[in-house]
DNA sequence: GCTTTCACTTGATCAAAATCAAATGGTGGC
DNA sequence: GCCACCATTTGATTTTGATCAAGTGAAAGC
């Protein structure tokens, strides 16, 4: 028996958006048809490649995105280059700051992704007829401030050994929302990128992969294909008790 | 001359909101008289000794606050003991987490505070209702947001002298947004409170002290009282060129 | 097929911050 | 004033992770 979508008017809802991954996870879902058909007008999809650069820190925001796939890495870079990551971002996740002209982060691809852009006068106008958009973006914001103070306790107060197994544990949980199975997956950054995010060395991240390896808490294929044969062991790892 | 203020109906304001210091920079502004008086029935003032806790990490939400006065510290602490603070909030900032049942943080007064609290329910009733009230929520949010990421920097790629130094010129910034002078302030936190902030232990942050105080870049009297003759210069100490 | 390149790993050494230990100094109680 | 207590500083040593320096291994180009 099929089951029919709750939608009112689902027949007015844009082709692309009704075939959008993010439409019900992401801002989107906050919208009326009509709003929805208003933003697909100014929309414009585009696929990015491991790499690119979304937004420059200091540029002026001129687009909002959705991600409609892929993984997103927000750094922060200090004169001298030094690099810190400060978010990743995963599908079907909003991307952008409200209410801020120039960006205080460098937004880009971590992996091969893809994302739904459209112009933030756009979406700032629709914020400020539709109280149930800007409690979406509210509730967005406030789910990444708790992800960015979780992991301030691991950038301050954690080993390096901790460190890399809270990242496998993060990333064994975020990757695919809907998989079941979380103990198989793709690693979305290379050592470099994870180095960033943890506030180590790529030679520091090596050797605790290494060590996580020889102690059977991972098993690591092709550099990138990571499997957890006990999460609770790997929590354990990360000092998540 | 006396200058009149451009509320409307300022005489149907609660005497005590009239006189709240957080009246025009918080969460209560965006309230008009009639909801302010019925949030005023609920509400409470308060007097917190320092260290005294606000709430504790893992209970249930049961009041939001206004800081009126004073600071409060957000820590996150491990099982082990390991304690981080990820978050520092200044009078007249609003506290606490909309839309969670509880809470993933201990909320500390550093300083002796004075706190208005109110229940959860009356200011989530409140919200749904006014869409001007969750803009500035969501607002606070993201101003928090954008501190805990400039943070995560500072954890993860700072050096020990570059995250004291960064601390100080936090506070030089934050602790009194009135006064123009922002050259002599006092510490609002401990050593071992700094320490927590820092991701760092309290023999480190006393030698990064002394350290700063022997190249003039600041001096201390009586362990808290700190004079900066020169911001550029910390600020260049602190790695924010 | 061979080379080049790039990401990653491994090894040796070094430096920064942690740890362990003791001294100092200011504050409140008597 | 003197003592006790606590926060802070200072000193000696150790540890962790950074740095410097080679290696390895897989994929891309010729």
């Amino acid at each position: 028996m099929e089951i029919r979508r709750q939608d009112i008017h689902n027949s007015d809802i844009p082709l692309v958006c009704r075939a959008c991954e993010a439409r019900h996870g992401g801002v989107c879902g906050a919208l009326t048809s009509e709003q929805l058909s208003e933003l697909n007008k100014h929309s414009v999809r585009h696929r990015l490649e491991s790499g690119a650069e979304v937004i420059g820190q200091g540029e002026t925001v001129v687009n909002y995105s959705n991600i409609m796939r892929g993984v997103v890495k927000l750094t922060k870079v200090m004169a001298d280059g030094r690099q810190q990551i400060v978010g990743l971002q995963f599908a079907p996740d909003f991307l952008g700051r409200p209410f801020l002209e120039e960006s205080a982060i460098t937004a880009e691809a971590a992996t091969e992704s893809e994302v739904c852009n459209f112009p933030r006068a756009v979406l700032d106008r629709l914020v400020k007829r539709t109280p149930e958009l800007e409690h979406k973006l509210h509730r967005q914001a406030l789910k990444e401030l708790d992800e960015a103070r979780d992991w301030m306790l691991t950038l301050g107060r954690k080993t390096a050994q901790e460190k890399v197994a809270s990242f496998l544990y993060l990333i064994a949980t975020h990757i695919d929302p809907e998989s079941v199975d979380r103990s198989a997956f793709e690693l979305p950054l290379s050592r470099a990128d994870i180095a960033d995010f943890l506030g180590l060395t790529i030679e520091t991240v090596s050797r605790q992969f290494t060590k996580l390896r020889k102690e059977n808490v991972i098993r690591i294929e092709n550099n990138r294909h990571v499997t957890v044969p006990d999460m609770e062991r790997l929590m354990r790892y990360a000092g998540n008790d």
